[in-house]
DNA sequence: TTGTACGCGTTATCAG
DNA sequence: CTGATAACGCGTACAA
């Protein structure tokens, strides 16, 4: 069932269907009526293959994210996805995991792929040199790349992120402000994100006075329980601390687990505070005090820009979205 | 850059280049350097559309969840991506949510991009009359459905599920081996999968010469919170229970929040065993005992069976993997 | 072993 | 407003 049958049936040129089903040009609407009924009762749907071939598009855009079991990838994979379908776009996703040589094979793939857009989930997707960033660089001479909560300068390369700065900064104060005297920032590799958030902690306790110390910061394993055992091994070690502030929710999950499992009291002796605020933060006893970045927002943003984008309008490369502290049960003291 | 400048610049024919990059037929060895090298150095990748539209096939896999921010789906999309990569296939994605026209929508939309297969996650797409099934059955005539986790009889339909009746069968009757005589199913949809667990329960507890009663089963709101007040109202009207038996771990994780809320103690006054052994179970203190389905062996499967498929081999229309329960702290009193 | 010519199903162009 | 025809880039019989 192909164009020819439709215009066969119709009494028309393959042109008037075709004009028809994109309602380019003026069609009469007696041919219209005539076309349209042949095409529903056949059920006729163009050959998108074909149809790539002469637009060179497929109206696809490609998404790379490292993990989509993590929870917070998985919610942006979900707006995003909506966002997209709304507009009439397809997603073809790719989890790369942490290898730096497959994400660039993932990358070259999708190219190879022609997606009309490439969006990449998180700051782990930028490298710390030029050199290892070049096949974005490369990728972007193809098609918009698109950082959701991440940011690299380029040519046709955008991005949206979370003011992960202000709202570390923001929430650490009002920790301190609760009677909190030694604060510990807690994370788990060295992202983009995770450098912006600790900027923001140093300039917190720096603003109260308390000098900043390398010792505040603790790198942890990769889930909860590591976490966990991390901040016990630290405590065996003199480390003091009565403030947590970690950079996603498992991570605090894991410092009311250390609370709970040493009898240490939430949020009398220690406050804890997460970030993403997902549905992690409802899931311990008590609940987190966690970071809001709207990831809604930002994922909805991520989409408008794009469609800008297609548009050929001139748009900032940049958009930032503020981030709010959702406040529960493991601060305030 | 097409196929004929690559020809031109290697000196030969198109149907050369094309032979040596599909490596079809015998070509001397003397051109079929010549033809790399030129392919080599113009980084020539076949348009895709041109090659779909040839084939028929993009090399595509549809998957289709109701919500990828569910861990439980994100794993999934984890594995079958991996596992569709590594056969080089391609995989669109779409979260159709809960409304029963969206998935069909969305189901049409990835026919007409002719993919080769489409894959549910979750028996959340099996409704429960033929006629809401239609969509499914009309869908195998062009391409073959696969379920993960999830069962629907019918021509080029498969399915690969994990054996939840006897995994919550077994897991209930080792709780009841500890001392627990008060059941609770605690569940948030009637799904077909919950339906099994449900009846793996009931196996359970007759054996264990309890009679059952429907009020030993609790629907519960969509989160951990709104299944921690579900079992607090439940208490309130004089329901008893000293085990509960969760259909998944968020559920699981809820049931912990109101036995810590109300100062039960875990396990000693009450056992909870969750579903899925996510990351979830450790996230809670004491952590969950859970029933691992093996996920990631019901992925493999899945690929498996869907590779065969292709090959017009004759497989087997369902695969059962069976479950294993996970000793954690909510359990063993 | 290699090359020629055609077909795949669209959309775009241009003439009527 | 409509129709004929030329791309689009590839795979593949068939001929050489």
């Amino acid at each position: 069932m192909n164009i020819y049958d439709i215009a066969k049936k119709a009494g028309v040129s393959i042109a008037t269907v075709s004009r028809v089903l994109n309602n380019s040009a003026r069609v009469s609407e007696a041919t219209r009526q005539r076309v349209l009924e042949a095409v529903e009762e056949e059920d006729y749907k163009p050959n998108v293959f074909a149809r790539g071939l002469m637009l060179n598009t497929m109206k696809t855009v490609g998404l790379m994210c490292q993990d989509a079991s993590d929870p917070y990838m998985g919610a942006a994979i979900n707006y995003l996805e909506a966002g997209l379908r709304g507009r009439d776009y397809e997603m073809l996703l790719c989890c790369t995991g942490p290898d730096p040589e497959d994400k660039q094979r993932r990358l070259s793939q999708l190219l190879a792929r022609k997606v009309d857009a490439v969006i990449l989930i998180g700051s782990s997707f930028v490298e710390k040199t030029e050199e290892e960033n070049r096949y974005l660089y490369q990728a972007a001479q193809q098609v918009p790349i698109l950082f959701l909560n991440g940011i690299l300068n380029g040519e046709n390369i955008y991005g949206c992120m979370s003011d992960d700065y202000k709202a570390v900064k923001h929430a650490v104060s009002y920790a301190l402000g609760t009677g909190c005297r030694s604060p510990l920032f807690l994370y788990r590799a060295d992202t983009m994100s995770a450098g912006r958030k600790k900027a923001g902690f140093i300039s917190a306790i720096e603003d109260a006075g308390i000098p900043f110390s390398e010792r505040m910061c603790c790198l942890s394993g990769r889930n909860a329980r590591e976490a966990a055992e991390c901040l016990k091994a630290l405590r065996q070690n003199h480390g003091v601390f009565d403030l947590v502030m970690a950079a996603d929710d498992e991570l605090a999950v894991g410092a009311v687990k250390y609370a709970l499992e040493t009898g240490i009291r939430i949020p009398e002796d220690i406050s804890i505070i997460g970030y993403n605020n997902s549905y992690l933060a409802q899931c311990c006893t008590p609940e987190l005090t966690s970071v809001d970045n709207h990831l809604r927002d930002m994922c909805g943003s991520v989409v408008d820009m794009l469609m800008k984008i297609f548009e050929k309008e001139e748009i900032p490369h940049t958009t930032v979205i503020p981030g709010e502290l959702i406040m529960r049960g493991t601060t305030g003291r």
